[in-house]
DNA sequence: TGACTATATAACTATATACTAATATAGTAG
DNA sequence: CTACTATATTAGTATATAGTTATATAGTCA
């Protein structure tokens, strides 16, 4: 395996782990195991998903390592595996507020440059 | 807009940055602009991509304001916006060779077993 | 002006995946 | 055992998007 192919690698596991993330219910999901852990009707519920897709959404964050799964009497209950995905997402969120900030900023100049030249 | 709106769409803004990221070629490019701006060309050559799919990959980067865009003379030169970048993918990359690590050693231990009971 | 270079875009194909509805599996309780 | 509850999986559909090829746009230079 030459040092090429194991970059290719590394970017490929990168990238996957970043697309578990890039999933709205999958973050709803997430945050939703902030406190705790929970069974899958209670995330079904919390979600607002169907149990359906909350099941397949927990699969696919446990094949990827972001929860742990145990199953305990008649339920599965899901915790957080990888604590570093609230970093991972409040890095991000700052990133988006600054960004937002910035486009009201130069939608409020452009607006009040309008209101200047319109009159 | 209720609250539930805009915790919706907080999902939503959030998902999509980190789909961006999701992206083995688009990883390639930002790992590439790490020590300062490179041209659409540079970029192409460095990335092993075609040059219409870089520059694809280069306006998606652009419109969720991970990289900035400046055109000089023939050229368009991109650069890092948002340096965060960097911390995400160290924490990924921290993440996944955590795991890696984990699943050699149980790999190890499974292997050691066999070799046991093989015995 | 025309020839050239650099970048972006359009049209298309192929693939991945989110979602739903229905069903299967597994545990519990009577 | 049967009935019930909780979770997972399967099959199918719709949508998004990565990539390619060809073309358009825009700047430079003669």
């Amino acid at each position: 395996m030459s040092k090429f192919d194991d970059r290719a690698l590394q970017y490929e596991y990168v990238a996957k782990y970043f697309k578990a993330l890039a999933e709205p219910m999958r973050l709803k999901v997430l945050n939703a195991l902030q406190d705790g852990e929970k069974n899958v009707s209670q995330l079904t519920e919390m979600s607002g998903g169907t149990q359906a897709n909350v099941s397949k959404h927990l699969s696919l964050l446990a094949q990827h390592g972001l929860v742990k799964r145990e199953s305990r009497g008649n339920c599965v209950y899901y915790s957080i595996a990888d604590s570093s995905v609230y970093e991972l997402c409040d890095l991000v969120c700052g990133q988006i507020s600054n960004r937002m900030a910035l486009e009201a900023e130069i939608s409020k100049i452009f607006t009040d440059t309008q209101h200047a030249t319109s009159q």
